[in-house]
DNA sequence: CCCTGTGAACCCCTTCACAGCT
DNA sequence: AGCTGTGAAGGGGTTCACAGGG
């Protein structure tokens, strides 16, 4: 059902809006949607959603429009969500105290698996479910776990040099949350959270938008 | 010295990333770059970084590459960030209370000036300096503070009603929190921070990447 | 009639390559 | 020699518009 081929990355950013969007179609109980209704939802042009949900199958009915549930289930199997993944975080200041309790990550097949920090007082405890080990035993103790991806929410000092102890570690996927743009080792991938550049962002559109 | 001229979405977001490598080289007192070091370091190639650049000026020295706090504060200026400006919080959850006291937002010219929730407990005290106002006296409040943007950190329900709300009052900004697609009103511009899907689309550029 | 799926056109961002300059 | 700035070419994502079908 699902078709193997070359999506870019702009269709994988928006089947994540989708995903959000059937997710609460679902909740209300709605079986089929066309896709003008969509796409409007999702801020996009109709063309464009179909051309993004084709290229990974046909899910669409001419008569019904498209199955809410299975097209659902489509952009899970294909963003690779459908097993539940294993991540860890590091950095336990606010911000990753905050991740530690946020529960959307749970209903979208993401569990924190456990932290570290370098503060000796918070290693050893366990917060919000989670182990908590001191950044020194990252060799050691993270090969133990079968982590896929990690959330980076130190300060920004070292943070790079974390990037590369993980890389040697075989980690392939980093959340960053450091404010500072890191540089990733060859086949990793570091996507970026950055608040203060959205509110940037947000301050051109608001002058010259 | 600050070309007016249509600058793509793209370009702008690049900015932003080379903003945060010029902070860096200006507090290792580097002065002047060429353009294939600063595009090694935003992981971009030296094309696309002049053109960046010269969509808004001209910044470069033939001999000496670019001039690092011209060009720092050509985009400062540019993203319009040059002068301070205020944003309201509403929600202080766990996340909305990490953000009030994040210090990022300050040294980026963003100034989070007042907070609201429904909570009663919450309303009337002074949070991290603060002043925290029931979301029931948006309309009343909010135009006595001239805030440009508002960053939402509720809970999923009552969300869109509230970027509606906020839209009426001539706010045209927003930077949501909320993990649910919102739909601006005419004129606004909805920037969304969705972790769950920065984590989607790590999972399929591990699967695919 | 109105839907999906899609070839083809279009458009815009990126990259190339070089003129001009030091 | 090496750099910036830029016209021109290239490539890829978006939009158009229609064939096919209920």
């Amino acid at each position: 059902m699902v078709k193997v081929s070359n999506i870019s990355i702009s269709t994988i950013e928006r089947l994540c809006k989708y995903h959000r969007i059937l997710d609460d179609m679902i909740a209300q109980g709605i079986t089929n949607a066309y896709s003008h209704e969509l796409a409007a939802m999702a801020q996009v042009t109709p063309a464009q959603f179909r051309r993004d949900i084709t290229s990974f199958g046909n899910f669409g009915n001419i008569a019904k429009g498209y199955d809410v549930t299975k097209l659902h289930q489509a952009i899970i199997d294909l963003l690779g969500t459908c097993n539940s993944k294993k991540v860890a975080l590091i950095g336990l200041g606010n911000l990753g105290r905050t991740l530690l309790s946020y529960r959307g990550f749970a209903e979208r097949g993401f569990e924190i698996a456990l932290a570290f920090d370098k503060d000796n007082d918070k290693v050893g405890r366990v917060i919000a479910g989670r182990r908590c080990f001191h950044i020194d035993q990252l060799e050691e103790i993270l090969p133990q776990y079968n982590v896929d991806m990690v959330i980076l929410a130190t300060t920004a000092d070292g943070a790079q040099n974390l990037v590369n102890r993980l890389g040697k570690l075989g980690i392939r996927a980093i959340l960053n949350f450091v404010p500072k743009h890191l540089v990733p080792l060859e086949g990793m991938f570091i996507e970026q959270v950055d608040i203060s550049a959205k509110l940037e962002k947000l301050s051109y559109l608001l002058a010259n938008g």
